[in-house]
Formats: C-alpha cells, sequence, structure tokens
RNA sequence: GGGCGUAUAGCUCAGCUGGUUAGAGCACUUGCCUUACAAGCAAGGGGUCAUAGGUUCAAGUCCUACUACGCCCACCA
C-alpha cells in the first residue's frame, strides 16, 4: 500500500518532526575527518539580550544554505552555534528586571547576586534562542555549542589578554575615553554613535589678564568653560600673533589661562581661537599634551558638574549649560551666539550622549595588529562578498584608534589584572597570584570586565578548543566563510581578522559574506521602539519555515537590504505548495508496488527514454550547473529564482502533463519508464531546493522509496574540484550519440512547446470554448517533427486531430495561421473562423517581423559589428535574420492566399 | 567633511564577467473548479532601465557629470 502525502500543504505537521528526527540521527555533527574536505562556519553568536528577530533568520538561513549545500557535496561540515553574553546590552536588561520584579538597583543586589541572577537570565534566553534556531531548521552542531563565557572561552580570553599583555600590546593608561553616564562604564570607539542634534554656537569674550583686549572664542559647550586650561590659535593667525604667550582670564571664574600656538586650531573656521579643555575633549587632550597644560576636570562620572564649577557644583551638566550661558550673558561676555547642528556622540546601548572624559582604562595597542589585517584584505587572503564591504573593513582599520577594552560592569569576562594595596604592585596572571610577588601582600583582582568583543573577536578558534591544541581546531580552522551583516563589521569582523592573524598566524575566515537588513514592509528599520518587528517564528507558525527562508534569499541581491512582505511570504509558501502537490501527483501514480517498484533510471533501457524524457533530464541537469556555480559565488538569490523557475515553469507545467497520458495509458513498461524519469527528476529538483527549503524536501524524500534521508544524500553534480570529485554531472560520461540524442530531444520539446502556446493563443483568439477540441494541421519547413509529437500536442492543447501536411498536401486557407521556426500550425477553428480577423493577425506579425528585419539587417551591414563581434554572436545574429527573412515570406504568402477572401 | 548604496513594469525586486525582442512575484485584463495544486491552470496588457554626456561593432550592465532618496564613517571650536 502506497502511503500518500496528505492533501493540503501543512508545514505544521512535519516541519519540528524532520527537524527532531535529523537532530537525533547525528546530521548535524560534524567529524574529524582527514579523508575529506572540512567546510567550517562559526555561527555569528546571536546575544542573549532577547529573541532572535528577522535579521538573525535571514542570517541563519544564509549559513545553512551553504552548510547544507557543503554537506549534499560530500565535505565535513561543521556548523558551530552560540550565543554571545553581550555584556552591556544584558547588563542593563538584567538591571531592569531586578529593579521591576524585585524594586532593587544592582548596587543594592550586589556583584554576585547579580551576576547569579544574569546566569539565570542566559539560561532562559539562551535555550530560547536555540529553540527559535531550531523551528528555523538550523542544522548547527548541537554538541559543540558554545557560550562567550563559558569556561573554555574564558581560558581563552585570559589568554589572550595576558599574550598581549606580555608584547606590550595590552597596557593601563590615564587616557581620554567615551564614558557612557547612564550605563556607568567607558566605551569603545565603535560602541559610540554619531547624532546631528540642533544645538548653538555661543561667542565669548576672554579678556586678556593684561586687560588690553581679549580674545573671542566659540563653543558649543559653554560648561566645559570651568575646565579650560588655555586658548589655542594658529602660529600663521595675523590675528592673534601678539596674543601667543599672553594670559586671558576665564570670565567670571577668574582663573588667568595662557594662549598658546597650536597647529590645531583651523583659522577659517569659528573665530580661529579655540578653547582648550584638556580633560573633556580629545583634540583638546592633545593639544594639552603637546604644551603641557594641565588636566581640569570639571564634569563627573555621573555627568553632574564637579567643585571645579563652582557654585555649580552637583548640577547636571545640561542644566549648568543654561545657567551658565545666563551668568555670562549678564555679565556681558557673549559676544553672539547661533543655531547650528551639532554632531554629538551617544552611547549605543542607551543612546545617551557619550562624555569624553579622562579615565584610567586598559587599552590594546592597535598599530601592530592592524597591519597585518589590512594586508590579508589587500593580498586576497580575505576576500569580502559583495567587494565593496573591503573598503568598509580598510576604511576602519586604517584610521584605527587605540581599543578601550575595560567596562565598569559586572557581567563579562573579569580582567586578569591583581593589584598589591600595599606596595603598588600589578601583575597579570593567567592564575590569581596567591599573594604579591614583591611584598608578600595581598592581591586585588581588578573590578573591571571586558569588552564584550574581545571574547567575540577570538570566537573562530575559542570555540574549537584554543588555547589548547585540539584536533578540532587543526581540522576546521581556519574556517570557510564567514557570512554577517554589514552593520557589523567594524564590531566584530576587523577583530576576529587581526585576533585570527595575531594568535594563529592565519585568516580566520577566507571569505566574508555580508548581508542586508530585513526592514518592514514601508523600508523602515524594524525595531522594538517602532513596534514594526516581524517575529520570524509567527511567520514560520504561519507559513513554515521553508518559505520564510525561501522568501528570505529569493529577491534581494547580496548586501542590500530587504523588504518583508506578506505578498513574498506567500509566494513562497505557494511554491513550497506547488511543488507539494506535483510530489503528491507523482506519488499517486507510482502504481501498485509502490515506489519500491520503480527501477532506478540507471535501469531503464535508454531506447525507452522519449524525448521528453531525455528533454527533462537535459534540462535539470543544465540548471544543476547553473545553479551549482551561482551558489558558489554566493547569488543564492539567482540560485532560487532559477530553481523556482525549474520546478515550476518546466517540471510541472511541461514535463508533468507531457507525461500525464503515459501514466494513465496501457504500456505498462513505458510507464514504468514514465514513472522512473519522474522520480529520478523530482529527486534532483529536491537535491537542489533541499538547502533552501530543507523541510519539505525531506519529507517528499520519505516518500519516494529511495532510503536514507535527503539531508546527507548527494548533490545532484559534483562540486568544482571539490570533496566529490566523482565528477557526477548529469551530462558527463555520455557517449557522443546519446550527447546528440539529448540534443535532438531538448530541440524538439522546446518546439513542442512553442507549437502548443500557438495553438492555445489561437484557441483563445478565435474565441473557441475551452471544451471545445479543434483540429490541427502542421504543415513542416524544416523542423523535424518526431513521432509521438502529436500526443504531446494534442493533450496539452486541447487539440481534436493533428494532420501533418506534407509537402503538396493540405493546407487549409480558412484556419488561424501561427508561423514558427521551421514550420507553419494551422488551427481549424470551423465556424470560429473569420478571414478578416486572420489578416489583421497576420498583419500585425507582418509589421513585427518587419522592424526585426530592419534591425537586423542593419546590424549585420554594420562592417564594425561583422568584424569586430565574436563569431559566434555574428552566428547568432545571421541566423536569426535568415529566420525572420524565412516567416515574413511566410506570413506574406499566407496575406497573399487569402486575399480577397 | 569623507565614503558607500539605491534609482529597471502600478508595487516589491532580480538581471553574474557588456552580446537575441530586459525578467520574476504581487497587482491588472480575459477565459477556466481540465480527476496534483483556485495557495491553482491557460492566454494577455504593461518598462524610451532617474537625467545628460562618453567609451564600444554593441550599454540596464563600463566611465564622467548631475539629480533624488537612503546608509556608514568623522576629533569642525
Amino acid at each position: 500500500m502506497t502511503k500518500i502525502p496528505e492533501k493540503n500543504y501543512d508545514p505544521k505537521s512535519f516541519e519540528t518532526r524532520i527537524y527532531g528526527e535529523w537532530e537525533r540521527a547525528g546530521c548535524f555533527h560534524a567529524e574529524v575527518d582527514p579523508s575529506r574536505a572540512p567546510y567550517t562556519i562559526v555561527m555569528p553568536p546571536p546575544n542573549i539580550t532577547g529573541q532572535l528577530h528577522m535579521g538573525h533568520a535571514l542570517d541563519q538561513t544564509l549559513q545553512d544554505v551553504l552548510i547544507r549545500v557543503k554537506r549534499l557535496q560530500g565535505y565535513s561540515t561543521l556548523w558551530l552555534p552560540g550565543t554571545d553574553h553581550a555584556s552591556i546590552a544584558t547588563e542593563v536588561r538584567v538591571a531592569e528586571e531586578i529593579r521591576e520584579k524585585e524594586g532593587k538597583t544592582k548596587d543594592e543586589i550586589g556583584r554576585d547576586g547579580f551576576l547569579k541572577r544574569a546566569w539565570a537570565w542566559r539560561e532562559l534566553y539562551g535555550r530560547r534562542i536555540t529553540e527559535q534556531q531550531r523551528r528555523l531548521g538550523a542544522s548547527c552542531d548541537w554538541e559543540r555549542e558554545r557560550f562567550t563565557m563559558d569556561e573554555g572561552l574564558n581560558k581563552a580570553v585570559v589568554e589572550q589578554f595576558v599574550r598581549l599583555y606580555e608584547k606590550g600590546y595590552i597596557y593601563k593608561g590615564n587616557r581620554m575615553i567615551n564614558w557612557c553616564p547612564v550605563c556607568g562604564t567607558s566605551l569603545s570607539d565603535a560602541e559610540v554613535e554619531h547624532e546631528d542634534v540642533d544645538g548653538q554656537y555661543w561667542y565669548f569674550r576672554y579678556p586678556a589678564a593684561d586687560g588690553k583686549g581679549g580674545i573671542v572664542v566659540a563653543t558649543s559647550r559653554p560648561e566645559t568653560m570651568f575646565g579650560d586650561t588655555a586658548v589655542a590659535v594658529h602660529p600663521d593667525d595675523e590675528r592673534y600673533r601678539d596674543m601667543i604667550g599672553k594670559t586671558v582670564v576665564l570670565p567670571i571664574v577668574g582663573r588667568e589661562i595662557p594662549v598658546v600656538a597650536d597647529t590645531y586650531p583651523d583659522p577659517e573656521k569659528g573665530t580661529g581661537a579655540v578653547k582648550i579643555t584638556s580633560a573633556h575633549d580629545p583634540n583638546d587632550f592633545e593639544v594639552g599634551e603637546r604644551h603641557g597644560l594641565e588636566r581640569i576636570v570639571c564634569i563627573g562620572f555621573d555627568a553632574r558638574m564637579t567643585e571645579e564649577a563652582g557654585k555649580y557644583e552637583g548640577m547636571d551638566r545640561y542644566e549648568c549649560r543654561k545657567a551658565w550661558v545666563d551668568e555670562l550673558t549678564r555679565g556681558g561676555y557673549l559676544v553672539k551666539s547661533e543655531k547650528v547642528s551639532i554632531p554629538v556622540g551617544v552611547c549605543y546601548r542607551c543612546n545617551a550622549a557619550v562624555e569624553p572624559m579622562l579615565s584610567d582604562q586598559w587599552f590594546v595597542k592597535m598599530e601592530e595588529l592592524a597591519k597585518p589585517a589590512i594586508e590579508a584584505a589587500k593580498d586576497g587572503s580575505l576576500k569580502h562578498v559583495p567587494e565593496r564591504f573591503e573598503k568598509v573593513y580598510l576604511h576602519w582599520l586604517d584610521d584605527i584608534r587605540d581599543w578601550c577594552i575595560s567596562r565598569q560592569l559586572w557581567w563579562g569576562h573579569r580582567i586578569p589584572a591583581y593589584y598589591c594595596d600595599a606596595c603598588g604592585e600589578v601583575v597579570v596572571a593567567r592564575e590569581r597570584p596567591e599573594s604579591c610577588p614583591a611584598c608578600g601582600g595581598a592581591m586585588r583582582q581588578d573590578e573591571d570586565v571586558l569588552d564584550t568583543w574581545f571574547s567575540s573577536a577570538l570566537w573562530p578558534f575559542s570555540t574549537l578548543g584554543w588555547p589548547e591544541k585540539t584536533p578540532d581546531l587543526d581540522y576546521f580552522y581556519p574556517t570557510s566563510v564567514l557570512v554577517t551583516g554589514y552593520d557589523i563589521i567594524f564590531f566584530w569582523v576587523v577583530r576576529m581578522v587581526f585576533s585570527g592573524l595575531d594568535v594563529m598566524g592565519e585568516v580566520p575566515f577566507g571569505s566574508v559574506f555580508v548581508h542586508g537588513l530585513v526592514r518592514a514592509g514601508d523600508g523602515a528599520k524594524m525595531s522594538k521602539s517602532l513596534g514594526n518587528g516581524v517575529d520570524p517564528i509567527e511567520v514560520i507558525d504561519g507559513y513554515g519555515a521553508d518559505a520564510l527562508r525561501f522568501m528570505l534569499i529569493d529577491g534581494s541581491a547580496a548586501g542590500n537590504d530587504m523588504r518583508f512582505t506578506t505578498d513574498k511570504i506567500e509566494s513562497a509558501r505557494n511554491f513550497a505548495n506547488k511543488l507539494w502537490n506535483a510530489s503528491r501527483f507523482i506519488i499517486m501514480n507510482l502504481g501498485e508496488g509502490g515506489a519500491e517498484a520503480v527501477p532506478p533510471l540507471e535501469g531503464v533501457d535508454a531506447g525507452r527514454l522519449r524525448d521528453e524524457d531525455l528533454w527533462i533530464l537535459e534540462k535539470v541537469a543544465r540548471a544543476a550547473e547553473d545553479i551549482t556555480r551561482n551558489i558558489e559565488s554566493f547569488d543564492l538569490s539567482v540560485a532560487t529564482q532559477k530553481i523556482y523557475e525549474l520546478i515550476w515553469n518546466e517540471y510541472c507545467d511541461w514535463y508533468i502533463e507531457f507525461v500525464k497520458p503515459r501514466l494513465s495509458g496501457d504500456d505498462e513498461g513505458d510507464k514504468e519508464t514514465a514513472r522512473a524519469v519522474l522520480i529520478s527528476a523530482l529527486s534532483d529538483l529536491l537535491r537542489l531546493l533541499h538547502p533552501f527549503m530543507p523541510f519539505i524536501t525531506e519529507e517528499i524524500w520519505s516518500f519516494l522509496g529511495k532510503g536514507g534521508r535527503l539531508i546527507t544524500d548527494r548533490w545532484p553534480i559534483a562540486a568544482g574540484g571539490g570533496a566529490d570529485g566523482a565528477g557526477r554531472n548529469a551530462g558527463a560520461g555520455r557517449t557522443r550519440g546519446e550527447a546528440e540524442a539529448f540534443e535532438r530531444a531538448y530541440a524538439k520539446i522546446e518546439l513542442v512547446k512553442d507549437i502548443v502556446r500557438a495553438v492555445r493563443g489561437m484557441r483563445k483568439d478565435a474565441g473557441a470554448a475551452p471544451s471545445r477540441a479543434l483540429p490541427i494541421v502542421i504543415k513542416p519547413e524544416g523542423a523535424e517533427l518526431g513521432a509521438g509529437m502529436e500526443t504531446l500536442i494534442g493533450k496539452l492543447a486541447n487539440v481534436s486531430s493533428v494532420t501533418v501536411a506534407t509537402d503538396g498536401g493540405a493546407q487549409p486557407d480558412d484556419a488561424v495561421s501561427a508561423i514558427l521556426t521551421g514550420l507553419t500550425v494551422f488551427v481549424d477553428a470551423g465556424d470560429l473562423f473569420d478571414y478578416e480577423a486572420e489578416r489583421e493577425r497576420l498583419g500585425k506579425e507582418e509589421d513585427r517581423l518587419e522592424g526585426n528585419i530592419a534591425r537586423l539587417r542593419g546590424k549585420l551591414s554594420n562592417e564594425g559589428f561583422t568584424s569586430k563581434a565574436p563569431e559566434h554572436v555574428v552566428r547568432v545574429e545571421r541566423d536569426k535574420l535568415a529566420s525572420e527573412e524565412d516567416a515574413y515570406g511566410k506570413v506574406l504568402a499566407r496575406l497573399a492566399s487569402i486575399e480577397g477572401k
């Protein structure tokens, strides 16, 4: 008894089940296997801050497609999953939760209590994320799942920190850093975003100390005036030459500050004189360094004014600004002010305005580390797809500054630095020292944790076991490709590359495959605050994971943003439904013995194969090669379009229709042949589609009696020089005779399609009722009409009889005609025929051909074209002209023959 | 200030290294419940590929300029 699929495509009925089967069978597990080439992708670990969004779904789908293709091609494929602790983001969320649930602050709970709750959070959200990934069909090796704060990774982080410290690449220094007053921590440059806000320039007069004149400076941040330590002017600026070396007085504050000459001020800008606040601005800091200025901190870590601000001490920085400007204005120091747009740095997590601050922090010296990373992109060992992203990568590295890696947070890898309070000794070590090596006193560990990206930077090798020398690391590193969004190129890609080169001496991946954002239907960025996010799980519930996956890949080019619309997801779901029903039809027609009784294609006598059989096999073979090429060059959406077209418009629309009469016929042998070809072609279609729609393809596969699982079956054709060198290309190994037979059959069936389409069109034009079968006459004019052509046409065009009008044979005048390449088709529409309509029809054709012929003649009479264009291009144009002229002649003749009727 | 992207059918988008008459999905028109599929079948309509130059035998595709929108980077007081 043959098992037949349910009538309706219902992804819910099998997706979860199939995933479980794959997982239990160990299909995702990768083995170190020296006999095969490895193919490795480390998953960009999603943050445990929440759940997966549409961007993750895209990211994961792309990786899964690549992994599944390579798995089918016979590589030992490892897709290593994991999650990221996302230090600052998670800390903020956990603190929020604690405030809501317990009404307490972080400090009230304490470090240990906080970490306990953070780990609980990690358990909950980490699991939720991996469940969502399973729903999507991610075929990653769960046995190798990692977390950026697990024990092994902590070991890697400590090891790398110590190594860099010992090399002198990590240092602690009192430098200008970005401070987020809300998150209460320092930030790296990458973590600061720039926003333009409405602001103002205030021009204030700083009187000269000697009472003669003064200098007007412009500022957008008057409140930093309390920290001013100089006024700088350009040495060549005539206006201020006399002032250099003198001192001016800070209005109201009364403190005297020097006027220094420095090349930093641009005479063109503002007044050409710049107030220098060496403790609150990176540029001013440098000017201060050059001139040995003191640093006065007037804004504290809480974004409130310090005692340096006198009576404003304790006031918020922006409130102080207002009050202070008022006071200066009243004092007559304000010269003018103007509204202007000011770029301000904000925290990428909480959006608060970042304050440049002087602070003791740990840094990674970037200059030496960046060099090989730049080199890798330039010498091609690291390729970006699409290429344009290499610019983004290089640009970031080119003017990179030292990386501030310490964070004043609790959730993260604690810095392995230890201090002796007794003698001031600092020890950076893999293990906590028992006591101070200098004085024997007690050691205290640094309170701070590391930037979350410090651990992410090690991800491609730390997850494979580094610093241990493991077989995994040896076999799977370097990884094959990194798939990620363009928005985290410098957060992550750059840092992985320089870390990989530093630690392993090799780039962590040869290619970076960059994708864009998934936007809402109106083009807006999906975001929580806008509430326009689409939950991938809800989409999967409604349409199936396969539809979501297909939709995410189809119809968007690599690196470009895409919009999520129901149109698209429905279209993808409909495609799945189409495949489902076609497969169902085939399975229903397998006969008594079911799938097992159908012989494999190799078991069918080649002589039994009909033209349409050869045609579909050839179609599939050609498409398979194309699709493989597209996938290998990361043109995944091109690949999906081709497979969509192949399945729907060739296999379903034509082949299945061609074969229907045979399936209901009496010739058992022929029936068997048709079944064998149907299944063979379908199998390849399933293989080709599987990476994109893994569930439905696996489910259908299980009905085909082929045994095994599709996920671990084989790709239709061998990878170019890949792991599977068996040369399984469907067209490979054919004899010359066979190849010619395929060619002939292919051309013949394409002609049949043209005839069918022409007849359908003519029937419609004539207004023939769909149920009314009409006789047709085919007049061959050079085309080879094989036997069996008539039956193929008859059924598909609703034709009652096909007469081949051999030379001299009857050629009806009172029939609708269509002139095709190598033949003319007449539809005997009987009472519906109308000479006037026929003439109109032919007239249109005449016009069209005239246009074409004129264009082609022009082209071919162009000496430049015939002499310079490649031979095959010219030949195609010549052939085209010849056939158009031929058709034109026939149209004229036909018009003449019915003239006056 | 620097860099990048996008502009192709009413809408959303493909179009790889330049080479037939520029494609798809949705929408639209017409006709169909044809025993796999109305989430479907069949036949159609619809585009001077943003604009202006240029290179070339040949440009949606390459170059230059320009316009509009979008994004990224940036230490302009």
